[in-house]
DNA sequence: TCCTAACCGGACCGCGGTCCAGTTTTGTTC
DNA sequence: GAACAAAACTGGACCGCGGTCCGGTTAGGA
């Protein structure tokens, strides 16, 4: 298990430190997150580059389906052995290929001008931030997808067509004049099994505390709560 | 591809038909949905059964790891050809599995009694909604994740950990006293790429729409907004 | 009884992932 | 600078599983 340097979460050194920053320990735990490609051995590194190189263009010519661990190790005249040691597995090496664009994101909105950097009030940032992400995600469309196998079933399955459309329904009842489709997507997003498992068990959250949030959320997003 | 009978919309013929319905269409719906299962031949059927009961034991006996559609198909005494014939691929099998709670619910939620089925007010049904599925995933953990490739890797992604941390800290300046870490989960569920995948791309929604949705959410949980 | 459509099973394929014997690099010692 | 040892890297054989295919079989209607 190596997951080679899939991205670090700060740019270069850091240009002024007088400049506005969030997330001071993220400074400290960038260098940690990418210790795992500086001190390669020279022909790793070479073959490393190869195999990226070898991947962007997989990519370019016939389409993310094509990168096949098999064939990226053939067009970079390496050991198919020697790309899963370098990035672990599929999953890693097609992060490895949207680590640039990651970084760049990363820095814009940690060290970058508001409204996506530090500096706007903090509602506005997140505004940017979406539509930022947004705009990335649909540029790099079919690479995010190919790092993530199966994205596209997971919202076709019968089953969570019925939920949502529900939860649809239920909302334009208590909130008309909202995009309720897409906002029960959010909604069931947050009773997504693979996050409840995640907060659950590799978190330890109790079970309590994803229900208090749900409460809170439909509050929020239906105006109904105490809150504000 | 048969997907064979994953669920039905409605349970058996619907009781009393002066009992509140919400979805009218899906009355008609859920036998077009269901209409895979019910003319099997007689032998197809008798498979059928020995495989879903092969396979609820394996999960039971060596965990749902353990459910190859082979291991499945040799417990069961039958070619593998005919688990692929009957449910499509691994994760219909599963789905199918999990098809009896599903029904179950969808019952509850569609004709039961409140404050789940109708009856009550949308807010408040909403609020049960979340608590009744969360219980149930809660319980059915495993098989939700088996019949979900790679559902446990989503959220640990070293990328994914720093835009989740990100948007938990502007949160905590806008609404402190939420749980931040739970909304931001949230908030980026509107931002996955799989999400944006389905919506534009399947569904042929406009970007632009999904950045005003974003805009709305943000509005709505920060209580920046217009609206309420 | 016969015909046809549906079904069955297992051989087959491709890909992701593992393993290990052999090779290359790097650091050390003389 | 040469020789050596340890560590790191290499590559391809190998495995298991998901998924496909097709010749043979069987059920059900006429």
């Amino acid at each position: 298990m190596l997951y080679a340097g899939f991205m670090s979460a700060v740019p270069p050194p850091l240009p002024t430190p007088q400049e506005p920053v969030d997330h001071p320990e993220l400074l400290q735990l960038g260098p940690a997150l990418e210790a795992d490609e500086p001190c390669l051995r020279a022909d790793a590194a070479r073959n490393r580059a190869r195999l990226l190189e070898a991947a962007a263009r997989l990519v370019a010519e016939r389409g993310a389906d094509a990168v096949t661990m098999e064939a990226v190790a053939a067009a970079a005249c390496v050991g198919k052995g020697t790309v899963f040691r370098r990035f672990g597995d599929r999953t890693g090496l097609l992060t490895a290929l949207l680590d640039h664009s990651e970084r760049k994101f990363q820095a814009a909105f940690l060290t970058g001008p508001p409204p996506l950097g530090p500096g706007a009030p903090p509602a506005e940032r997140l505004r940017a931030f979406g539509r930022a992400s947004l705009r990335r995600s649909a540029d790099e469309l079919e690479l995010q997808l190919a790092a993530e196998p199966d994205a596209g079933r997971r919202f076709v399955a019968p089953p969570r067509r019925v939920l949502q459309h529900h939860v649809a329904m239920l909302l334009r009842q208590a909130v008309p004049e909202a995009d309720c489709e897409l906002l029960a997507h959010t909604l069931m997003g947050q009773l997504d099994p693979a996050l409840i498992h995640h907060l659950t068990r590799q978190c330890g959250l109790p079970l309590s505390r994803l229900e208090a949030a749900w409460t809170d959320l439909v509050d929020r997003v239906t105006g109904t709560g105490a809150g504000s």
